[in-house]
RNA sequence: GGGCAAAUGGCGGAAUUGGUAGACGCGCUGGAUUUAGGUUCCAGUGGGGUGACUCGUCCGAGUUCGAGUCUCGGUUUGCCCA
């Protein structure tokens, strides 16, 4: 054996040649295309919709090298996979493209769609591109409207006057889920106030359903769970009336959870907006320069500048509300910190038991009135003093309900979902404006309302509402002169319901048919950041909902699991542009190859981590598959008939540890699909050591024939199939076979294949390891304890002493207590 | 302030059910072949000690024959909410 190294070679194989050549063989033979009638268990693995921005890098490739390998292995493993692409095509950067630099919307945002399918075919993914679409088709977008008239005949789409986000920078409102600290979800631009008419989906009237059903969603990171019942923000408490003094006919609602502390309210607190705050005024002008002063100062700011980053400030309005249950007079404050949209846009203020209360009467000297003591036991409460808070809630209710002046009443935090944009490359809402007849539904026959394309993008105000020949409409109704709606639809609607139109992208008379989206749904596996917790995982189950009370969907929620991948951090930050540490997905590949870029994103950690690039991590997945192609080149010119549905005879103890290397990456790879769990970090590894097991059996056989390692070297392009799809492809060609390894279907794993010939049993005197010994495996307990007392470190531990307890587990460890 | 998650060699990470801590990869060290280059192959690689041994999974307690894993307290980091 002395002379078994190999010659030095500077052999690579021609990874771009090959991987270029696998994927137009793929394209052309239609590979992945999946018809609905396909035979086989339906599996609907889906990453979330992309937005088509340009270029991709390494961290878009994390989540569709996932998505991919996954779909291959459920694929292999038996399930007939669809898994589409498409994409989230409108939205504001192909807007701000055309304001700053001129270029036409459609345009830029068509090239990027070209682009990005490229990048994506380079991923070597298996997407069925057959089922392909871009929400800024009209084919498309024409069902966002017919959606909205469903909606808008339900009740369920709305236009109000509310006070709205506006963001200075992108020039268009936002829904309040796409407000994050105060900030733009996509600029970044601090967040302004204004009262406008807009568009809203009632949300809200799911709210229930939503919750509820959480808790249906196991599949679901907790996380995500709780971030959505967090913002839906269910509270049981209850509404009651203040009257007000001497305006007989006038009344102040609130809104509390903590009916117990009433007895302690030392004021009210009115939103800025109250709208019975002009009647308070009328009678007390004396106090209207220092109102009117407020309410000025407040008009534009934001709900977070309110409640937050601006210290509680208020004036006496003059006027005193009559408390319910004590008869005495409370002072009626205007305050920044009580919302006109949340609950009643009125609260009690309990200095005493609420933080806020507390440093607001501190400010302004207003009495803080203890009501509660250290046990939680009601004082100074009329006939409620004694009473355990809880109980006090539900009798001090009850007592207001008798009089008939308060609830119990559930409240929801979230509010209704804001779908307005003053925009331009969004799905125009299907609304006219008749002067006779009002708000108008455009008919179904109508759509699409087509977007008018090549129109001016100035950046100032909305392109539509000047578009005069967009504007100009007739009447649906009268047949006269009317105006169309110019706001567009929040392009979280597009990927409301994306994931269905996949499953009939070509149906010209309905969004998509029932029974095809039921032969589908709800997505098997949903992957896609976190980032989107409160955003487009909320609104697209609300969508989902509604679809299924109008009967057009069976399922109740459309993503039975959810997995969130980690980020991908180029020198520990977050890639970008202003940093120029973007790793892109084109220069990786050229450099290294697909292969290896797949390898790696699944190698360096399990998917649902952040993880950090670096070229010498790549490397490593390089030499891996150069090592593994030198290790089947000398096979390639057997055309060797191997059986693989059964164990080949063992003849030495390197072939059988092969064999077992075989089957542990076998039962990895299908272990961490089924327990959907993903750690394909783990299963690189058991090709890495299958591998290393390779080139030792080799090594040590030196025969081309040898069964042992025939069977793993024709199994090896299955186990790297949904791994490493191309070269898996052409070793599996080069070894002789003539259709496509990725039609091949996994082999289980055999138990027998894992069993060892011999096992290291740990001997423990106390706790600490005294021996290691080398035995057969499955001996009983008294065998083991013979051969451990036979070892010469063992007897030494021992001496003397008795032995008090045997603790013996199987093919592990042996502890023999003593004392 | 409340809730959730995490912390393991020089680095990424493994150990899924309490049972050999550090699989596998990167990096590093030594050697071989080749020799103008992130070549290939072999060996080594948690700390201390020549050694048998000993100390080691953020810190401190605890449960247990046995704890990276379970319990309690704390520190730090991240996320969500306030």
């Amino acid at each position: 054996m002395a002379d078994q190294q190999h010659p030095a070679s500077t052999n690579a194989y021609d990874f771009r040649a090959i991987e270029q050549r696998w994927q137009t063989a793929w394209e052309d033979s239609r590979l992945y295309q999946v018809s609905d009638d396909a035979p086989g268990e339906h599996c609907y693995i889906l990453e979330m919709l992309p937005y088509p921005s340009g270029d991709l890098h390494v961290g878009h490739a994390k989540n569709y090298t996932l998505g991919d390998t996954i779909a291959r292995m459920f694929r292999m493993l038996g399930q007939t996979v669809v898994h589409p692409m498409g994409w989230d095509a409108f939205g504001l950067p192909a807007e701000n493209a055309a304001i700053k630099r001129g270029i036409d919307p459609e345009k830029w945002t068509r090239q990027n769609i070209r682009n990005m399918q490229r990048q994506v075919r380079l991923m070597g993914t298996s997407y069925d591109w057959s089922r392909e679409f871009a929400t800024c088709d009209p084919t498309y977008y024409r069902w966002n409207q017919w959606l909205f008239l469903r909606m808008y005949e339900a009740g369920l789409a709305y236009k109000r006057e509310a006070p709205v986000n506006w963001c200075p920078v992108d020039q268009t409102v936002l829904a309040n889920e796409q407000v994050e600290d105060g900030k733009c979800w996509r600029c970044g631009a601090s967040v302004e106030r204004r009262n406008l008419s807009q568009w809203f989906f009632r949300i809200t009237a799911y709210a229930e359903r939503l919750l509820a059903d959480l808790d249906t969603l196991e599949g679901w990171p907790e996380r995500i769970k709780a971030m959505q019942r967090n913002w839906i923000g269910r509270s049981e408490g209850t509404t009651f009336t203040f009257a007000v003094a001497d305006l007989p006919k006038a009344s102040i609602d609130v809104y509390t959870t903590r009916i117990d502390t009433v007895f302690g309210v030392s004021y009210i607190a009115l939103a800025a907006e109250h709208p019975l705050l002009p009647e308070l005024i009328a009678q007390h002008p004396q106090h209207r320069t220092a109102v009117d002063a407020l309410r000025e100062s407040l008009r534009s700011k934001s709900e977070l500048e309110r409640t937050s980053l601006m210290a509680k400030i208020g004036v006496f309005t003059g006027a005193y509300a009559i408390h319910p249950l004590s008869g005495e007079r409370v002072p009626i404050w205007v305050t920044n910190y009580v919302l006109a949209d949340y609950g009643t846009g009125a609260v009690m203020g309990v200095p005493a038991h609420d933080e806020r209360d507390l440093s607001f009467a501190q400010a302004y000297q207003l009495p803080i009135r203890t009501v509660i003591d250290e046990h939680d036991t009601l004082i100074d409460s009329a006939q409620f003093s004694g009473l355990n808070t809880t109980v006090a809630r539900s009798a001090i209710t009850a007592e207001l309900i008798k009089r008939q002046v308060g609830s119990a009443t559930v409240n929801y935090r979230f509010r209704d979902w804001l779908i307005s944009r003053q925009r331009y490359w969004g799905t125009p809402i299907p609304i006219v404006y008749c002067p006779r007849d009002g708000e108008v539904a455009v008919p179904d026959s109508q759509l699409p309302v087509v977007l008018p394309l090549g129109i001016p993008i100035t950046g100032e105000g909305s392109p539509l509402a000047r578009d005069t020949a967009f504007r100009a409409t007739t009447c649906p109704k009268c047949g006269g002169p009317a105006e169309r709606e110019t706001d567009t639809m929040d392009t979280f609607v597009d990927s409301s319901w994306y994931y269905l139109r996949y499953l009939d992208p070509h149906n010209a008379s309905a969004p998509f048919t029932a029974s095809k989206a039921d032969a589908w749904m709800p997505v098997d596996q949903y992957i896609g950041g976190a980032e989107h917790a409160v955003m487009h995982l909320l609104y697209a189950r609300f969508f989902f909902k509604v679809l299924h009370d109008q009967g057009l969907v069976d399922a109740s929620e459309p993503f039975t699991r959810l997995f969130n991948q980690g980020m991908v951090l180029a020198n520990g930050e977050k890639m970008s542009k202003s940093r120029g540490n973007v790793v892109g997905i084109d220069e990786t590949v050229e450099r290294h190859g697909v292969d290896a870029m797949r390898l790696y994103l699944l190698k360096a950690a399990p998917p649902e981590d952040t993880m950090n690039w670096t070229e010498d991590g790549i490397i490593g997945r390089v030499r891996f598959l150069n090592r593994l192609w030198r290790a089947c080149e000398p096979f390639f010119a057997h055309a060797a008939t191997v059986r693989r549905d059964e164990l080949p005879p063992i003849n030495g103890e390197p072939q059988r540890a092969l064999v077992r290397a075989v089957h542990e990456a076998l039962r990895s790879a299908a272990e961490e699909t089924t327990t959907r769990r993903f750690h394909y970090n783990v299963t690189t590894a058991k090709l890495d050591e299958l591998l290393n097991a390779l080139n030792q059996a080799t090594r040590a056989v030196d025969d081309a024939h040898d069964p042992a390692v025939l069977y793993a070297v024709h199994i090896t392009p299955l186990l790297l199939a949904p791994f490493a799809p191309h070269l898996a492809e052409e070793l599996w060609e080069r070894l002789g076979y003539r259709t496509s390894v990725h039609l091949e279907k996994w082999i289980s794993y055999d138990p027998h294949a894992l069993a060892q010939s011999e096992v290291t049993l740990v001997v423990q005197i106390n706790g600490k390891i005294r021996a290691r010994l080398q035995v057969a495996p499955g001996l009983t307990q008294t065998q083991a304890y013979d051969q451990a007392v036979a070892d010469p470190n063992v007897q030494n531990n021992l001496a003397d002493k008795t032995i008090r307890k045997v603790i013996y587990v199987e093919n592990k460890l042996l502890n023999l207590v003593v004392g």
